[in-house]
DNA sequence: CTGTTAGCGCGTTCAT
DNA sequence: ATGAACGCGCTAACAG
């Protein structure tokens, strides 16, 4: 492989220049033209070690998650990675297979290898680890979700507001009793605390019978979902706090054939049909009633932020939390009682 | 950061002993010691760049895909991952967007950032890039998809074989009228040769209104399903050659309430129920028939060939194909015509 | 098995 | 704007 030094003897120009030229440095028009073909007949590329020695920059940023087969991260990463090679960057892919120790490990072994920034979508609830990633140099985003009590740069999704409002959206169509069946995540924790607030706001009961959460490693949801459904008191409305209740609830829809809204209004936080493979879900009808993530904006401004962090890596600068607004969407899965029991309160 | 010289100083023995030491060499138990507690106390990590810039290895390899939101790539991943960071590699993921000048483009990027390795899904119908790329030194594994003429090192599933045996037990339980919608990709192409050589075996007619090739970037599978059980005399069924189009007849069904298999017959190959977060299409009942490809196995086959590889680097390898083994699930979805017509032909 | 020495290819002072 | 010289941190070839 042809070395900066095969082209100082083709060109003529010694390779100080040459660097320069190379780095976008202002260079004679005649060295210029002298450079560019000797570079171009010996095909000579930078050898990316050798300047990463000197410069202390790879030039790649690591991407660590819990399961990449969760289809809600791959359009993400998809963005990101198309992001980041615009402006020369490579993606290492770091899957943590849901292991909070070996998210420290993957963490570790990406600071060590000396990637110039981190993306991390944390399972963990302290953030030792990644205190000292970032006070080794490495910037990191907290991808999704965050750490309570710890301030770090973020992307994230209105998941408290958005659930408040879609469930002061199904109180005002008459729903009163309201379930919701959870995960034990960051995100599971906010859009609860956002389903109960509306209730409480709206001065309605919070029952707990109705409130399910789960370890969705272990625990299946449609079957909390049936339980909930075999109560003798059996909610009108379930809120299902993310994809994986969602696909709960279309489960037991379709073993027990069960009527939506008839039977049960449904809400879940994202959209089966928007995730990859899944358009056909759309001819289940009525489908659910949804909150839309916008994933290719997440993995976008996760791009930029740490584009951005990795520019002025030596600044200190104040944790930026982006939160990204979702999309609400009320569909006929959601029925409204108050129209059947009294149509005069309409305006 | 602390560089081997500093473990030198703190441990009074030579940075080559440390080198040799680090990389796995024997070295005194004396010496093992003092190292060690040096490194331990400066918290020393060798510099991946460094090293690099003489042993020429960065220890990371690149996956170039199509579309990483495709979700047949994400468990061939994972499990790749997980290989290649057992034995201290970390992956580059890139995404080419089914582009066939990006994917020769990203070939080039990592390549010159001097990946050990590469596993590549190609869309190429040329290898100039690969074969390039191997050129410069690089050992590129195949995945899922050969290009014709072109002989490397690839891991691919019995795409003509798995076909053929499908049908043949389709045309056994009594299926005459056969119709395939497929793709124009490598994959599609082998398995509906194994569809028509399964035809042609048992004498029976390949009817060109029953085989309908797509572009599946643009046209909808579901459509040409649809324009199938349209004809005046259609087939009875139906051989889908991916995923995409398995849920174009998904869509069918759900769209039309199409009986299967009374109205129509359906294998599929690739199982929609294996895919990430599609389990609940088994309440819809009956489940397709279908030909599993074993995703994990594909990820850890490509990991453990491209290892060998970079071991001996420098050795003329003949290419080696490894062809995995499909699983092939025919259910209620096919219909037994036989058994209905002439019940006396049962052994 | 150890220590000494000489680069790997490039970035970055300096003087000019 | 340019060229000469040094050093980044580590590995490998050598002599002991």
């Amino acid at each position: 492989l042809p070395t900066i030094i095969d082209v100082e003897q083709e060109s003529g120009v010694s390779k100080s220049t040459i660097s320069r030229f190379l780095r976008g440095m202002t260079v004679t028009e005649e060295n210029r033209v002298k450079i560019e073909n000797a570079i171009k007949k010996l095909n000579y590329k930078i050898n990316p070690m050798a300047s990463g020695l000197k410069s202390s920059k790879t030039f790649s940023v690591g991407v660590i998650l819990p399961d990449i087969t969760d289809s809600f991260f791959p359009p993400i990463i998809k963005e990101f990675e198309h992001c980041m090679l615009e402006h020369g960057y490579h993606v290492i892919l770091s899957d943590y297979a849901n292991s909070r120790e070996k998210e420290i490990i993957q963490l570790g072994l990406l600071s060590d290898k000396m990637v110039d920034g981190i993306v991390l979508a944390t399972s963990n609830i302290k953030a030792d680890h990644i205190k000292a990633c970032i006070d080794h140099g490495v910037p990191v985003i907290m991808l999704d979700r965050l750490i309570a009590g710890f301030s770090c740069d973020s992307i994230t999704v209105d998941n408290f507001n958005a659930s408040y409002r879609a469930v002061r959206e199904c109180i005002n169509l008459g729903h009163i009793k309201i379930a919701a069946v959870h995960g034990h995540f960051y995100t599971d924790g906010e859009r609860i605390k956002g389903v109960k607030k509306a209730l409480k706001d709206s001065k309605l009961p919070i029952r707990d019978e109705y409130f399910r959460k789960l370890n969705l490693h272990i625990d299946k949801p449609e079957e909390a979902i049936e339980e909930l459904l075999d109560l003798t008191d059996p909610p009108t409305l379930l809120f299902c706090s993310n994809i994986y209740v969602g696909i709960g609830a279309l489960k037991v829809r379709l073993k027990r054939n069960l009527k939506i809204p008839g039977e049960l209004s449904v809400l879940v936080f994202d959209d089966i049909s928007t995730f990859p493979n899944h358009d056909y879900v759309t001819y289940i009808k009525p489908e659910f009633s949804s909150i839309t993530q916008p994933v290719s904006e997440i993995g976008k401004y996760a791009a930029e932020l740490l584009l951005q962090r990795m520019k002025d890596a030596d600044k200190n600068h104040e944790a930026v939390n982006i939160e990204l607004k979702t999309r609400l969407k009320i569909t006929q899965s959601v029925a409204n009682i108050k129209n059947d029991l009294s149509s005069d309160q309409n305006k």
